[in-house]
DNA sequence: ATGAACTATAAACCTAGGTTTATAGCAACA
DNA sequence: TGTTGCTATAAACCTAGGTTTATAGTTCAT
């Protein structure tokens, strides 16, 4: 596939595309060159992508996922299991804040909300 | 309270206390001024804030929020509650979103994941 | 074989969300 | 009463995450 052919099945701009590369976000499996220079992925990158995009939808960096995924790091698998476990762990603090956060706004629509007293 | 309360029960950086309040995020009903134009926070702007940041850790914007919390604006209940609606559709999604990328993270761990088959 | 549509890189640009700096007015205790 | 520590504003500054622009090479349909 071309950077064109991913953008479309992603929904990622090109420029981006590009950008989350040299940002060391999309690891070499799913990127090659062709003759002409030209970006050659493959096709597990779009999924790859949905994943990266979820994360960093919910509050992750590009340089925490891009440390996760690298292949030059050759982290250990003790200190990749650490990173993970504690990258999981932070996504249970958000949905136990996202609990929270719902009440919230819950309570603004029922005007129970403090501040919402005044109106 | 004064600024400096609030920015220790919050943990907020005095600075993002006053930039949130530039922002129109924080309700006049949670903040006052003395004689000398100092800031008189309520009690209740802890929670309010412990709220908010919840709220932008996920993923939400700041103008976001002050636009849900402004009084100004005079929202009528009916589209209040369709923005509130939104926002908690939202964070189901994120949610989703969130379950999804706990599978993606146990993956990388268990070297499943298509780009680890190379290491 | 040529023009429209694709690909490439590098560098400049933009926005959101803060933080820092400069300058000045109160406060509170010794 | 001074000096240490709070408070204030305005403006400059910073970083992450992209996007746009300028310039140039490739491909494909006619």
């Amino acid at each position: 596939m071309k950077i064109n052919d991913v953008s479309k099945l992603t929904d990622l701009p090109i420029s981006t595309l590009r950008f989350y590369e040299r940002k060391n976000l999309i690891p070499d499996i799913f990127l090659q060159r062709d003759a002409n220079n030209y970006r050659v992925y493959s096709e597990e990158i779009v999924e790859f992508l949905e994943d990266v995009k979820a994360l960093l939808s919910v509050g992750f960096s590009i340089e925490e996922l891009s440390l996760l995924v690298s292949q030059e790091l050759n982290l250990s698998y003790e200190l990749k299991k650490q990173v993970v476990e504690q990258k999981i762990k932070e996504i249970e603090d958000v949905q136990k804040r996202l609990k929270k956060s719902k009440k919230f706004l819950h309570a603004v629509l029922e005007g129970k909300a403090n501040f919402q007293t005044k109106c």
